[in-house]
DNA sequence: CTCAGATCCTGTGCGC
DNA sequence: TGCGCACAGGATCTGA
């Protein structure tokens, strides 16, 4: 679900919503049962501690406490909402911290995503972000960083971008968008891409991201930012969702196809 | 090592 | 109206 302008979204509305150092009364384990089970003695070992500040690499969000790191995934379906007030509790409410200024509720319906705990500075060398790539905004991420990982790639390029270990934050939307822009097949085999071609590829992935982030993420369904509002890029997309559709380009029927388990899709016309 | 496919879950929307 | 099926923004594991 969220790809890394809707995380990084959440990340800023929390981090203005949280307001300085607010300190973890207690917390409420609903349902510990995500994709990593929540840790028994969560609970027990936060009870007392400050959020100092919340970072974001990749698509994780890294919430810097006193003594540990918290680190969160939303996977598909997951939020964080916070509320000054103790309300009605929702379906699929897993996991409510109880802070000095209010409560932090992570609500997961597919229960796909994850809250772990490691402790503090400690976190580049957990197994989830150890064997993490480049952050695509990073100028690491440059046409020779991505045409090297093509070499002898017999994989598509769409499956390539979307590789955390080569490129973090790119999902299964901004892939589609990025090749359309680049002109680019998703199904091209990677190692068949031209220098000047990853160049091309680079620069669609940093821009459309940054849009992106510029426009509060992309709402398909029910991604919701921690202020529970959607994300406006949806207004924006080319080619994603958008099967038998006029190509914005070229008025050419927009082709959907399935990729790598994902769903895809092009402009015949404008994508080589 | 590389790559494709199955898998973890629930909700929604479609065709019949 | 109701049922069954396909599909959904992610990441990891298995096995060929």
């Amino acid at each position: 679900m969220p790809e890394l302008p809707e995380v990084e979204t959440v990340r800023r509305g929390l981090e203005h919503l949280l307001g300085t150092q607010p300190q973890i009364n207690n917390i409420h384990v609903h349902q510990p049962k995500l994709r990593v089970p929540v840790a028994q003695n969560l609970v027990q070992l936060l009870r007392g501690q400050h959020i100092h500040s919340l970072r974001r690499r990749a698509k994780y969000l890294l919430w810097d406490l006193d003594n540990h790191t918290l680190i969160t995934h939303l996977g598909m379906t997951g939020s964080w909402r916070f509320e000054d007030r103790n309300t009605q509790p929702r379906k699929h409410d897993h996991v409510i911290f109880e802070l000095t200024n209010g409560y932090l509720v992570y609500n997961d319906p597919r229960r796909f995503g994850f809250i772990s705990l490691v402790e503090k500075n400690c976190e580049t060398q957990s197994s989830c972000l150890k064997h993490l790539g480049v952050e695509p905004l990073d100028k690491k991420f440059n046409a020779n960083y991505l045409h090297q990982h093509c070499q002898g790639k017999q994989t598509t390029i769409k499956s390539l971008i979307m590789d955390q270990k080569i490129v973090v934050g790119v999902g299964n939307i901004y892939a589609s968008e990025a090749l359309f822009k680049a002109k680019l097949r998703p199904s091209k085999k990677a190692k068949t891409l031209t220098r000047d071609q990853c160049k091309n590829l680079v620069s669609a992935i940093k821009s459309i991201l940054k849009k992106a982030i510029e426009s509060g993420g992309t709402t398909i369904r029910d991604y919701k930012n921690a202020e529970g509002k959607p994300g406006y890029f949806y207004q924006q997309l080319q080619v994603y969702g958008r099967c038998n559709e006029k190509c914005r380009k070229c008025k050419t029927p927009i082709k959907n196809k399935t990729l790598a388990q994902r769903s895809t899709y092009w402009c015949p016309k404008c994508q080589h």
